[in-house]
DNA sequence: TAGATTGTTAATCGATTAACAATC
DNA sequence: TAGATTGTTAATCGATTAACAATC
């Protein structure tokens, strides 16, 4: 189970299956069935099913699943039953929003220090942490343990600041500034871009507008992690 | 050429390739090869000649991409030589950041109105806008023929205002809040999830470390929107 | 036992990649 | 002509899906 190498594509949507099972379990429900999960995740029961069957047995046949203990299933395949301490670089109007987003502190994730290269705005406090120096990396690297670093900094900024997270011992890092980062193998980044998202959006909305005399069977609804490639 | 149906994932590529040709281009290259661009991008060079090859033969052979006319063919294809108006709806710290943010009121997209239910922000001026109400949304929409919607509201008002988005005929949707929509055929919904991505951090990290004893050819670098499936 | 639903099989589809003929 | 690099072919790989046997 934990042995065997799950898919990328499967990995990318746990989060969205974890998301949709913590809305059941709040709203009261103790048990569903592939279909029902599959429907709130907005993907095909098979492949909710065969996703599942990735991380091992965890349904009971002519039932379904126990939303409680799925949740903990796939939680625990993700990692989050451990905790996982994050440096937020950058701390703009972004940085703001993303310190004092509750996904991110809540379940397993502790954002540990916020850091921005501007003076002026060293000593201000976010969401409860006090802004300090970039300087105080590799102090803050060391003393939590922190493997994820977030970038949140002007794009012309964002290379360096991996540069010295890698050189820090960071191998995770989380790259909203709107740039393709250059970084040795190893080191795993994901890349938020929001302006690619909308260019995406863009292209499908000319297609329907072109295809608007005729009929047309396009585009449906598309969740963004599902599916990332390598 | 723009007759062929453009495979998902290199829809999904053609935005990071714009992206490394505006920074050729501001560094004064004039023509690259495909190995250069692949390189810049961070994919494969196969890959790369195979995605332009969808949308015609731009290149010659033996020399290259002459780079601004490549950029320019991406961008036509993509549909950003026309103007897509955009609101904004949820002006928090992420609202803010987006409103300001300049990819997305440059090339193509122009933020026309941003919207906030709280009334106490409305009036206030972000990005060069005065924030209105929400329920300005249909004549926003009317008015200026807002086709792509974002929304950047807490978790709950997400699906009411997806709702009345398309109502008023968008049908393109960014959506920043962490829920998955339920919406009807034919809307076209990206999802942007801070929290899933940290989640798929978190999970290679755990493999990283529990590789660590035994020698490991893992994870290397992972462009977020390379390969979004539907 | 009858009904329901999982987990898995196998077929299909789409995406990636190496290799190379075409051609500047 | 010789060297370089594109655009395309074909093989491979991975992901999706329907269908159904297993089993609660």
């Amino acid at each position: 189970m934990s042995a065997t190498r799950i898919p990328e594509a499967t990995v990318a949507r746990l989060p969205v299956y974890l998301r949709a099972l913590n809305a059941m379990s709040e709203a009261g429900t103790t048990t569903c069935s592939s279909l029902e999960l599959a429907t709130a995740a907005g993907v095909n029961s098979a492949k909710l099913r065969k996703d599942l069957s990735h991380l091992g047995s965890y349904g009971t046949r002519g039932v379904g699943y126990d939303v409680d203990y799925l949740r903990y299933q796939i939680s625990r395949e993700i990692g989050l039953t451990q905790d996982w301490p994050v440096v937020v670089v950058g701390i703009g109007n972004l940085g703001h929003a993303l310190a004092n987003y509750s996904g991110f502190s809540s379940r397993g994730f502790r954002t540990v220090a916020l850091l921005d290269a501007d003076g002026s705005r060293q000593g201000e406090v976010v969401a409860g942490l006090e802004i300090r120096s970039f300087d105080d990396l590799e102090d803050v690297v060391t003393e939590h343990g922190v493997g994820i670093g977030v970038i949140a900094t002007p794009a012309v900024a964002a290379q360096d600041v991996a540069d010295r997270m890698v050189a820090v011992g960071i191998r995770s890092i989380l790259n909203f500034a709107p740039t393709i980062l250059a970084l040795p193998e190893g080191v795993d980044v994901r890349r938020v871009d929001l302006s690619s998202e909308l260019q995406i959006l863009a292209y499908h909305e000319q297609r329907k507008a072109s295809a608007a005399s005729a009929p047309a069977i396009v585009v449906e609804q598309v969740a963004r992690t599902a599916g990332g490639a390598r």
